[in-house]
DNA sequence: GTCTATAAAGGGATAGAC
DNA sequence: GTCTATCCCTTTATAGAC
């Protein structure tokens, strides 16, 4: 085949953000990459130069449109509940279609603290500006029982990515299969809607 | 020096259990751990035949302690909030001893689906035995909200474990240092009780 | 652009001397 | 019990032919 070139460019990206985010084999080995997309192996670090480097251009371009997703809806001007109940919407949503995603950032960050920095250090002023005033009101008028910013945040957070890096944990605690664990998910934007505010949220929803 | 066996067997065990779980050094080398023990790589093969055995041995001393600790725990006839304060501390003090232990967990158990068998798959049974009784009671009494068995456990298990493997995370997004983040995980106790049942706990605990 | 061959490095494990 | 030397396998990465 001549000229396939910027087709085996995105059959190889397309196959690593499977194998890492959906099929849960973060630590694939390029060998295992090229034998999925069937290419050849020296094709990944022709196009990609290195493993790392292909690694990187994936997870980029899976969250980045979620990432811009979640930025607008806390930038907007919606009722602060309102505002948690898009944040479940798409970052569960999200998730179901990367079931392994959240993994990988635990994983790759823990492992190389260094790629913290860049990537969730400035999110503390985004915090401030875009939630804490959101929260603090709904206290102030009694509408929620009062609570620090960072315990709020890492309420929504572990409820929403634990039982994504815990799946295989869960899934067996429980007897879940495949489907209904992915069912177990979808439960949750309401349930963790309950526990966050301790009412029911809207009907509309 | 002669007859050192005892003391070399116990120090490598001591160094990989730092490495893994409490400097979070997942992935260290036979090499690493020998070189921080000080000691001859060929001698943790004497020991322990291979490094998978190895972390088989610390892993289950690490967690043998919190284990029947839980387990002890949850077959009490304590009332059932009594439980979960109890759970909570127990659960929170061992991380706290152990930080990355949870991390190793998830990996593990991620890389190697068949490991989760034999560890997670009968908690089911012991859950509906242990804990479903009296989580219905609070329910029934009208001391709690209604909430599914598995909701409940895993809304609990994700406000523990998942400050502990995403530490990186939430310390770079909140600007905590090592100090400021355990005590903000101490703090957790007190907060994760309150978000499950909506109200303060005893005043003694 | 794609392939084969090969370099180069890392890591687990064992044999055998001491 | 402890050490050195060595084997063997896996994996990433590149050179060079086609």
């Amino acid at each position: 085949m001549v000229t396939e070139g910027a087709n085996t460019e995105k059959l190889i990206k397309d196959t690593a953000r499977e194998l890492f985010f959906q099929k849960g084999r973060i630590s694939a080995t390029t060998q295992e990459i090229a034998d999925t997309a069937g290419v050849n192996r020296a094709l990944i670090h022709y196009y990609f130069r290195s493993r790392e480097q292909l690694m990187e251009v994936v997870f980029d371009e899976a969250v980045k449109e979620v990432r811009d997703k979640i930025s607008a809806i806390f930038r907007s001007d919606a009722p602060f509940k309102r505002k948690i109940c898009d944040y479940l919407d798409a970052f569960i949503n999200h998730n179901l279609n990367y079931p392994y995603i959240q993994n990988f950032i635990v994983t790759e960050i823990t492992s190389d603290p260094e790629k913290e920095k860049e990537y969730f250090r400035r999110k503390r002023e985004n915090l401030e500006k875009t939630v804490l005033p959101g929260l603090t009101e709904e206290i102030e008028n009694g509408n929620m029982a009062p609570i620090k910013l960072e315990h709020f945040m890492t309420n929504l957070m572990s409820m929403c990515s634990y039982p994504m890096v815990a799946k295989p944990i869960l899934q067996g605690m429980f007897g879940f299969d495949d489907k209904a664990y992915k069912n177990f998910l979808r439960e949750r934007k309401v349930i963790i809607y309950r526990v966050l505010f301790n009412e029911e949220p809207e009907a509309d929803w």
